[in-house]
DNA sequence: CCGTACTGTAACAAAAAATGATACAGTATA
DNA sequence: TATACTGTATCATTTTTTGTTACAGTACGG
């Protein structure tokens, strides 16, 4: 995974709510500071997941598919994470009783950590999280 | 921060609750199947935290410093990453109003994210994670 | 129906980060 | 004193991330 991943899809989540209509990347790029194509590569991600709708065409770019208080931030996580944030793992000896078995373990307890997690972020809406800006 | 660190680091502190005495680097190594390099630069970081210790000389090598019972996995994944898991910020335009304070509300929610995480595992002991082991 | 302003995505380049390799002084043991 | 280690620096290599360019496709507005 690539934990800047959560902060540029929260960033353009938060940008579609407070500013509002259809961004395109660009604008989204200013925003950000970073490139329009790393951001449509965001987007893709978002509307793949359902956050967003995209509009192709001159006045087209993103805006959210659905209320900012019916997105949580833990499906947001998800969305980006496809493997889970404490992830790597190493490619140990096979003929070692711990390096044999160490990567289930550390499998099991990944998850575990990683469940925290999500149930924290899950307590949060895309809403509340707006509700911070001034 | 670089997760891979922790796995390596459980890998370690597991070989020596599991094989015991004082284990030389170069085994380590071979049981991780990495460079005994990196696995000095992980025992490095470990010796500083209070993990292990380690002897110099021939017939040296690492050791646990205390009781596996006593070590919290959430204090080896706080002494391995020194930057929250959720950590890392984009560098937003200052001229924008979301640019402006998204890194501080992202820092919270990260800090809040990662208490999850550190909560989940400061109920797991490396004896607890060892016992896994057949 | 054409100019303009977008998306979506591929392909490649550049930069950054992680990992590995080599080297070597220092240290402890037998 | 030979041997087997640590600790750490330096440099090379590999992998990952980010940026750049390019361009076909789409939709709107006059």
């Amino acid at each position: 995974m690539n934990n800047i991943e959560f902060a540029t899809a929260i960033h353009i989540l938060t940008l579609l709510k407070i500013i509002g209509g259809h961004l395109p990347s660009s604008y989204i790029a200013g925003s950000i500071n970073i490139n329009a194509v790393m951001v449509r590569r965001s987007l893709s991600l978002l509307r793949k997941h359902g956050f967003i709708e995209t509009r192709e065409g001159n006045g087209g770019g993103a805006a959210l598919a659905k209320p900012a208080s019916q997105v949580l931030l833990s499906d947001v996580y998800r969305a980006v994470n496809d493997a889970a944030l404490l992830g790597k793992l190493n490619k140990p000896n096979p003929d070692c009783k711990v390096g044999k078995q160490i990567n289930n373990h550390l499998a099991e307890l990944y998850k575990q950590a990683d469940n925290a997690l999500v149930n924290k972020l899950s307590t949060i809406t895309l809403a509340d999280f707006c509700k911070k800006f001034k």
